[in-house]
DNA sequence: CTAGCTTCTGGACAGGTGTCCAGTTTGAGG
DNA sequence: CCTCAAACTGGACACCTGTCCAGAAGCTAG
């Protein structure tokens, strides 16, 4: 089991940090073209225009790489509208949703996320904490229901995430099941007598 | 990428079902000592007294066997009780935390069972699916609640499970875990009108 | 006992992964 | 323009994984 290199660093400055950006651009279309198995960090390296040994500076594995795009992309996506749209069951869909179209435009990229934010190793388990937080962060913004449904729905989320990821579910279907969800698990208690 | 060996037969005989048996007793108690990263092929062959050849002979990665000794604790499960000890939900949660408790008596098992079930390969894929199918039953022979609240709760128990896998949380947990979901999920759809 | 099948062996093999390091390039500051 | 540290290079390396195959061992039936 070889060992794993140092995490990008917290603060990375002008040169590093655009090396980094342009390799988990490298990483979406290497993914789109070759999927996941085909991914290979020397590849993205090189589509990006950098020695292998350059990507392994600041990526120790494949599936750091890929937790990584999908971490910046939720990282990037703007705070759910506060404005109270809907339902509780409604707001608190569409704040997941949201997560779960993140990389659904590339059937190949979303599955290859899910895989590797699957993974067992130190990087990718640093970044999975901070996506849990902020989508605990999501999900407990939207609605102010029971602690007990919010959990509920929070685990169906991840449930759906990874049966998307493991090709039993689309992606495309997600925000409709969770929809779905939602209206089942969220109190209807005001609405009933 | 290196090419996949034959699944095991479905239909293997006398000496060969005893050498698969030996591979995943094994594969558990490999596990118990190295964890899921430390186990290897080599080294569950080494233990049961087999050439890694004949071990690769019958599961074509760490992964597929870790499956399979999955696959077996759950095909070696009795039905749930058909008397109907209690409500739909407590049923339901019955049915799912026998499924979660099957690995839960090591940690290191349970942790190393869900990694590999996550994983893309052919082989497991087939686990998974067959999998899959013995728990939707489970479930859907527990209550007859609606499909959606069915659905639901189904989504919860793999992100719980895929959570417990992971770490965040402890299998010893899940029963009451499930059982408080449930409870969330099930008992509304016929309060309301 | 022997023939003939099935199963297992052991070792070589190609391919891939992450690490390392001595040396080169880059670019910012003096 | 020169200096110097930070950043990158490229290629060798050790290790691991799954595959393959020619032959040995084990069984069963005649």
């Amino acid at each position: 089991m070889p060992r794993t290199t140092e995490a990008p660093r917290a603060r990375l400055s002008g040169r590093q940090a655009e090396t980094v950006r342009r390799l988990t651009e490298a990483a979406v279309e290497e993914v789109a073209e070759h999927r996941y198995e085909g991914l290979t960090v020397r590849g993205v390296a090189k589509r990006a225009g950098v020695a292998p040994a350059t990507a392994y500076t600041y990526f120790a594995s494949k599936n750091h790489l890929l937790a990584e795009v999908f971490w910046r992309r939720l990282r990037d996506l703007p705070e759910p509208d506060p404005l109270p749209g809907g339902s509780p069951a409604d707001r608190a869909a569409e704040a997941l949703s949201a997560v779960a179209l993140l990389v659904a435009d590339d059937p190949a990229l979303s599955a290859a996320c899910t895989t590797a934010m699957l993974a067992d190793e130190p990087n990718v388990l640093r970044l999975r904490a901070r996506i849990g937080l902020r989508v605990h962060e999501r999900i407990s913004g939207a609605t102010d229901a029971s602690p007990a449904a919010l959990q509920a729905f929070e685990l169906a989320f991840y449930g759906a995430l990874v049966q998307a990821g493991m090709g039993h579910l689309s992606y495309r279907d997600l925000p409709d099941l969770l929809a779905t969800t939602a209206r089942t698990i969220f109190p209807r208690t005001e609405e009933c007598p």
